[in-house]
DNA sequence: CCAAAAGTGTTTCGTATACACCCATGT
DNA sequence: ACATGGGTGTATACGAAACACTTTTGG
């Protein structure tokens, strides 16, 4: 049976998020639309890539699906590749009867993708697939090896954010040092001292301070920052650093 | 036509070693075997996956064909999907004569591979294939996209050698200072003052000194040093830090 | 005036960088 | 004795980490 899809390469997307005050969120979804019989199965946002079309366009295109988000930072990870990884069970069986297709080995290309989740709250997500924001802790069981390919993105994820400007992504353009903080110690799972945090920011040429503070708080207003990202391309490409 | 070998999805490996005079050099073989009219195509060590075989055994396995080398370090570092990156000329209908598959569409899994060069010398190379070392300055134009694929499996291997303890996958078990010194600046593609090179990797614990030395060289002898694993993977455990 | 979060300075320690000469061996 | 690469020490500057109190606003 010819398919307009590839039924061998499919695209999963870890969707992560950030919540002010309920922290680091992934984006899961129902295994079927919400007028199918078998709910309550959840997975990641995913599915076969389109013949002609690349991973990063089906990336994309699957990640509008389900959040009605485009231009949103995607990075591919990992391959997913374990002849055995689709098991041989109900899951298996569903992704069959849905394809009209004898599925036998599905190779899956992963991305870890950022949102702004002040900007794209719940309202915007696919309620067919009833889409929603699970805490880090409360993932469930997921399908196939979902919960494996969220593992190893937010190991990803912890390890390129200590390379990469990838906070901001997670942030309004204006925020402020104590916004910064707090997702830093989200995503890396550990406290850091406020004073050296500020002075660790404040010697940072691409994170410009406005004159501009927060309004309407019943605190001391917090001063606003955005992030000059081609101040931030010209200083990384001369940075040389060993590690280890 | 059923094949044995999944036609949507391979393997193509940068194989990086290292030779103390020469620097650092890059496996190459020829499109086809020797016997075939088509010589001086060249290309990456590279094939399609077997259709229940992991991406890494399909490594592995492809890595010992042209090398005779096994338990090598294989890293993946890229998926190259573009549907257009086997072109429409002549690599293509080769592509498709050898398979005797209508191949549209390949996705390729890149890894690449770090080997002493020291220990596997050109003699146990696939003669079949007539694979050989390049230096990475003499690399000439190969079919599809395997020069952007060496290109960023370069850019990879400089910014992981950086976090991760590649350099000793490319010496012998007992090696210099001198030699992880210069191992370090063909990667880099920069050179390093070497009192302080000395002093970073003496504070390294999990690079230990030997008493032993080397003979028979007609200058002062040098030390001998070996890396040890297990003392490494503790103290990363242990190591938080943030680079930006 | 109280609650709540923002913002501020100093000391200590370790590591990065810059830089020039003596040492041990074989021939 | 000489050629060859191996090996050493010091001074300066910058960043990491530890640590407690004052400031500004709204209610």
């Amino acid at each position: 049976m010819e398919t307009f899809f590839n039924p061998y390469i499919s695209v999963d997307i870890v969707v992560f998020g950030f919540d002010d005050n309920e922290g680091l969120k992934v984006l899961l979804i129902n295994r079927s639309r919400r007028d199918d019989p078998s709910l309550k199965r959840l997975k990641l946002p995913g599915n076969f890539i389109n013949k002609k079309e690349k991973l990063h366009d089906s990336a994309n295109r699957i990640l509008k699906e389900f959040t009605g988000i485009k231009n949103i930072y995607l990075k591919q990870f990992a391959v997913f590749d374990d002849p055995g990884r689709l098991g041989d069970g109900d899951d298996l069986k569903w992704l069959r009867d849905r394809t009209g297709t004898e599925i036998e080995r599905v190779v899956t290309i992963a991305y870890y993708s950022l949102v702004k989740l002040h900007q794209y709250s719940e309202t915007e997500l696919s309620k067919a697939y009833n889409a929603r924001w699970f805490g880090m802790d409360e993932v469930p069981g997921l399908i196939f090896d979902h919960n494996q390919i969220i593992d190893e993105g937010l190991a990803t994820l912890q390890k390129e954010f200590l390379t990469e400007p990838l906070c901001f992504e997670l942030l309004p353009k204006k925020f402020t040092i104590n916004q910064l903080q707090r997702i830093s110690e989200a995503i890396l799972g550990f406290s850091i001292d406020n004073r050296n945090f500020r002075k660790r920011i404040n010697r940072l040429e691409y994170v410009v301070a406005l004159n501009e503070r927060q309004t309407g708080v019943s605190h001391k207003p917090a001063r606003y920052y955005i992030f000059d990202r081609e101040k931030f391309d010209i200083l990384k490409r001369e940075h040389t650093g060993f590690i280890i």
